[in-house]
DNA sequence: ACTCATAATGAAACGGGTTTCATGAAACCG
DNA sequence: CGGTTTCATGAAACCCGTTTCATTATGAGT
């Protein structure tokens, strides 16, 4: 029940706490004898310090915190994947805090957010990730801005995929527009003219952005964009299905859609198959994020790569960099690329 | 820089430090006045208290860990979801261990299960989840059962889907071989006799305890195995695909297969797919795991759902349960359920 | 006015380590 | 051989809260 200490392995060696000390993180010299007697007694005991009263002491825990949205959509176990193995390879253990699933009690997002960066400082954590592109600027949450630099002022803390222009904290990012507009480009090039973009929320900075790139992207090709084809307002596989059935009905059919996201477009896969619409030959579709099972779906989803394992395997680089003080830039924007596979093809002929 | 603590609050608000624990643990009664001057003091200065500290004295620390395989298996972000709710609305954080997507040193998985059990006891940690299957008989691994054992024995410890007879380990399981026993019973009563069982791996519980069940009900229906039929060694997509094209080869065909997991299920499907098999006409296929993706495949895939948050939910309370010492049974078992969707249909007629 | 219970508060011990400082012993050096 | 290092080790302070114990102030009851 009570936990041996160093105070037991001391006496029973007949020394002082610090000697045992000494022994246990190889700090100073001791008498191979003694040292011997140490060790032979912590391993007898199955004697572990307190990393508690350790850290109390070291004023650092070798502890890190993630915060995320939601570790049930596919992308962010792959984040957290880059990010635990560089963590991991560092030495730090970390604190997962997902943002919705523990959302029971219908506190917003934001203010779960907040709670937990006070739980995780409290719990006197090295270093925090933040992940999400819920602190944008499409919809400021003047609190929550507040409370994450103030954060940081407290404790390293990088953000990933978050948009807080002008200040001093550390990000890595995708750049949002870029993939966009790979993604529209292909299908551009492909001869298509009548796209739609759907999914996502205008409030979030990554939707905002990838927004912009498609709009841009049609505009530099001289293309008109539709209104009605302009769909927003989730990121789930039923909310795909809807706007593409939404598209479907309408009289002018787009012969390609650009989705914020894969589970979008799958949903959108649904969708067309449920009424009939071949893919790639009747309609194009083009998903975002590269999540794995991506390449699972028939035919084969075309989707922008944001290289999620990348990012996670970044930010953790990034915080252990300013956790110990070395210099690292302020953001790193990271390259997404267009994978083509099986759901896009030349434009069909109109009939 | 320096973090404030409650000495430098006491001694601003000219009380003891004594006071200024009572008045942020409402732990006996302080007057007013002072009360009021001591959370000003606090509310100004943004003063949390360390938890460390805390913790070391009160021997409870409210965190909590969880050792998993691979948080990119879809499977397991839906446990920790469950476990995630439950363990948020007890106050309790935890620490994330995946003992694969971190595990770049090709250490065995034994291994780095153990290296977390004791980080996670150094840790204090109130109690542990670990989650597997790996731990299990049909292999047995002396030290690292030794390990959970003496874990358990300093520790909460409770295994989900862990196989430890004999022992005084909680567990909550969920009943594999019944699980198998309804894909396959579901597949006879839709007219099929030669039914492969594809995927797992024959070192681990659950792959065994379903290929039991699976084995029982052919015989129990008076129905032969073929042995070149049963093809295990993974529970990925490639091996699912790898493993139908093998049986698609074969002189004479299965007309329905048993999968090991919705990944192997969906491999299977591609591997159909790719050959010009039509799934459901030509071929059954069933799933296990009913994982999200099970219903955005196409078609939607049968399976045998788990209910893998549950059991997430139900570890977490057991956990907790343990922890207060209150009356818990030793080992819950959640029975699967399946799910009928679009991979299965009747026999098809021999040509 | 006089107990007696209760409120209000401080001093000090405690939890389990790490580190600084001081001291004695052994080794090195010219 | 005396002086300077280096080795080896212990005592005590420190990290930052919580709790026990003791003491004084306050109020109720008779």
């Amino acid at each position: 029940m009570k936990s041996i200490t160093v105070y037991d392995i001391a006496k029973e060696a007949n020394v002082s706490v610090a000697t045992v000390s000494r022994v246990l993180n190889n700090t100073a010299p001791v008498k191979k004898e003694t040292r011997d007697r140490i060790n032979q007694l912590i391993a007898k005991h199955q004697f572990q310090p307190n990393a508690l009263a350790r850290s109390l002491f070291k004023k650092a825990t070798g502890m890190l915190g993630i915060i995320l949205p939601d570790i049930t959509n596919p992308f962010f176990p792959e984040v957290l994947s880059g990010f635990d193995k560089e963590a991991r390879r560092r030495g730090y253990t970390y604190f997962l805090c997902d943002t919705v699933s523990s959302n029971e009690d219908s506190v917003d997002q934001y203010t779960r957010e907040t709670q937990y960066l006070g739980v995780l400082l409290e719990k006197q954590v090295d270093g925090i990730i933040m992940l999400g592109g819920r602190i944008d600027l499409a919809r400021p949450q003047p609190d929550l801005v507040q409370d994450v630099l103030e954060a940081g002022k407290r404790v390293p803390l990088v953000l990933i995929n978050g948009n807080l222009p002008g200040t001093r904290i550390h990000r890595v990012m995708a750049d949002e527009r870029l993939g966009a507009s790979l993604a529209t480009q292909h299908l551009i090039d492909l001869g298509h003219t009548d796209i739609a973009l759907i999914g996502g929320y205008l409030g979030m900075t990554n939707t905002v952005q990838r927004k912009q790139g498609f709009l841009k992207t049609m505009k530099d090709n001289g293309l008109a964009v539709n209104p009605d084809w302009l769909l927003h307002g989730g990121f789930t596989v039923e909310k795909g299905r809807l706007f593409t059935e939404q598209l479907l009905r309408q009289p002018v059919r787009p012969t390609a859609i650009v989705c914020m996201n894969d589970l979008v477009a799958i949903g959108a896969l649904k969708a067309a198959n449920q009424a009939g619409v071949r893919i790639p030959d009747e309609l194009s579709i083009t998903g975002y994020d590269d999540i794995p099972f991506s390449v699972n779906s028939i035919p084969e989803l075309t989707t922008v790569s944001l290289k999620a394992e990348e990012l996670g395997h970044t930010a953790a680089l990034m915080l252990h960099r300013v956790i110990s003080k070395e210099k690292t830039p302020l953001t790193v924007t990271l390259k997404p690329e267009l994978k083509v596979r099986g759901t896009t093809a030349s434009r069909p002929l109109r009939t």
